[in-house]
DNA sequence: ACTTGGTACTTGCAAAATGCAAGCGCAAAG
DNA sequence: CTTTGCGCTTGCATTTTGCAAGTACCAAGT
């Protein structure tokens, strides 16, 4: 962690993820179930490498990722949400909501239909999903 | 506008205000009354002049913010928020929220508090509010 | 054993954004 | 007609970002 500038819990959390980056490494893992490095490469805002690196390492050291090697090969490791993190859920929930009220190009699809419909219950229920990949 | 890097709706979203500061002026005006240049100045984060002066014009740009002169005073300048602007107000709740509850020196005022206890009532009350103050 | 491919980075360098201090222009007040 | 307040702009150093290339490790094929 480095510098926080006020003890304001808006500003705090500015502090740690308030970039064009870290939240949308978050919504790979917590919509798109991406865990990895290089699937996080691959989505369409092509995130350079150096950046994504350096964020992976912030997040995990802000304890809102968690880093494992995987299973069946050493070379490659597993990225999940903490508790911590999955709470982020709602920020990224009302981020959507908002970017797709006022972009028309940002077409709500399925997930976005059924925030505008009931966003409490979609929070409930990706929550719940959620709850079961958790990792310290 | 500048560019955007997806039709993701977070996308478009941080692309707007994925920063450190805009979204410590926009707490600023929703939460703290403030609709000044100078005043935006006071807060304890110390903002930049410069850093200021270009954030009030990109949020302006961006419709969040609307700017008008004083009526007593030709030289001062008032913002406000649009409907746009107000919008923002679940996304700065969600974040005061998570803020809160995972930064023990921060510690939680009465709106903290009152969010803990009841997070959609606060919302529907300051909507309400910012209601009577939205500008186009 | 040796190459090929996948995965996760690091490094070097240029470009852009940020931060800091000082200065400027205008309007209102004394 | 000087001073004060307000809202900036400018210049410059530092930091962060973006891009391209290269490195290191593991695993699987031949």
């Amino acid at each position: 962690m480095s510098k926080q500038r006020s003890d304001c819990p808006i500003s705090c959390s500015l502090d740690i993820f308030g970039d064009k980056w870290s939240l949308l490494i978050i919504r790979d893992v917590m919509l798109r179930g991406k865990c990895s490095y290089s699937e996080f490469l691959k989505s369409e805002e092509k995130i350079a490498t150096n950046i994504l690196s350096s964020r992976l390492a912030l997040l995990e050291a802000a304890q809102i990722l968690s880093k494992e090697t995987a299973p069946d090969n050493r070379s490659k490791f597993i990225y999940r949400l903490t508790q911590k993190g999955a709470d982020l859920l709602p920020i990224i929930v009302e981020l959507m909501d908002w970017g797709a009220r006022y972009h028309d190009h940002c077409p709500r699809r399925e997930l976005g239909k059924k925030i505008k419909k009931n966003k409490a219950a979609v929070i409930d229920e990706y929550m719940q999903r959620l709850k079961e990949q958790i990792r310290s």
